[in-house]
DNA sequence: CGAGTTTGACCCGCGC
DNA sequence: GCGCGGGTCAAACTCG
């Protein structure tokens, strides 16, 4: 398995940061966590949509709250399907994202529904990590949940995948306020 | 009763 | 080849 996890930089309120070189290349990142930001306000036009959903008009995508630092990664695997179990494979990496995120809440909500499948200790880390597998059924989206050992108060939950259909919760959301434009636009 | 969670067992990859 | 650690499965359990 890995070795040891790349070293995460450190975590201000509010300060997207980002770490590692070699990212996947089917993954999207908005162009502004590269750049270094120098004020402490969370960027308002990140594309959390390409971020988390990969589809365009699938509905926004709301930062975890209350403060986020937004990572990105790629171990350089993927998981396949064989007799029913995973394996790892080289080919296809998948995009994944790592949120590094200050919260008393372990679970963030990202507005898409989530369903756990395991929890292991993990080495290290006094804190267990959790698997959650989006609950849509086409979906096969899987997230990770786990604190830092070095830092209780910080989440790290790591997206593997593209969600292939909207997020409900925020189209729910959002649905009045189109109606409204709708509305507005006719005059 | 269905959906979600818990948890021990199992499988696999990797390092030694 | 063996042991370790990570990831997943699935039965039992909980909750609304």
């Amino acid at each position: 398995m890995e070795g040891e996890p790349p070293p995460l930089p450190p975590i201000e309120n509010n300060i997207p940061c980002f770490f590692s070189s070699s990212l996947p290349s089917t993954s999207v990142y908005p162009q502004q966590l590269y750049q270094p930001i120098q004020n402490s306000e969370v960027p308002l036009d990140i594309d959390w949509v390409s971020l988390l959903s990969g589809c365009v008009g699938n509905g926004d995508q709301k930062p975890p709250s209350p403060s986020v630092s937004l990572t990105s990664r790629t171990e350089g695997e993927n998981s396949i399907k064989v007799k029913g179990r995973s394996i790892r494979s080289k080919k296809g990496i998948p995009p994944r994202v790592a949120f590094q995120t200050r919260s008393q809440e372990d679970i963030l909500d990202d507005g898409y529904k989530w369903r756990k499948y395991g929890q292991k200790a993990v080495k290290n880390s006094t804190h267990p990590r959790s698997y959650y597998r989006c609950t849509h059924h086409t979906c096969n989206v899987k997230k990770q949940i786990q604190r830092l050992a070095k830092d209780n108060s910080i989440v790290v939950t790591t997206y593997e995948g593209i969600h292939n259909h909207p997020c409900e919760k925020l189209m729910e959301t959002l649905s009045p306020l189109l109606r409204q434009l709708q509305f507005l636009s006719r005059f």
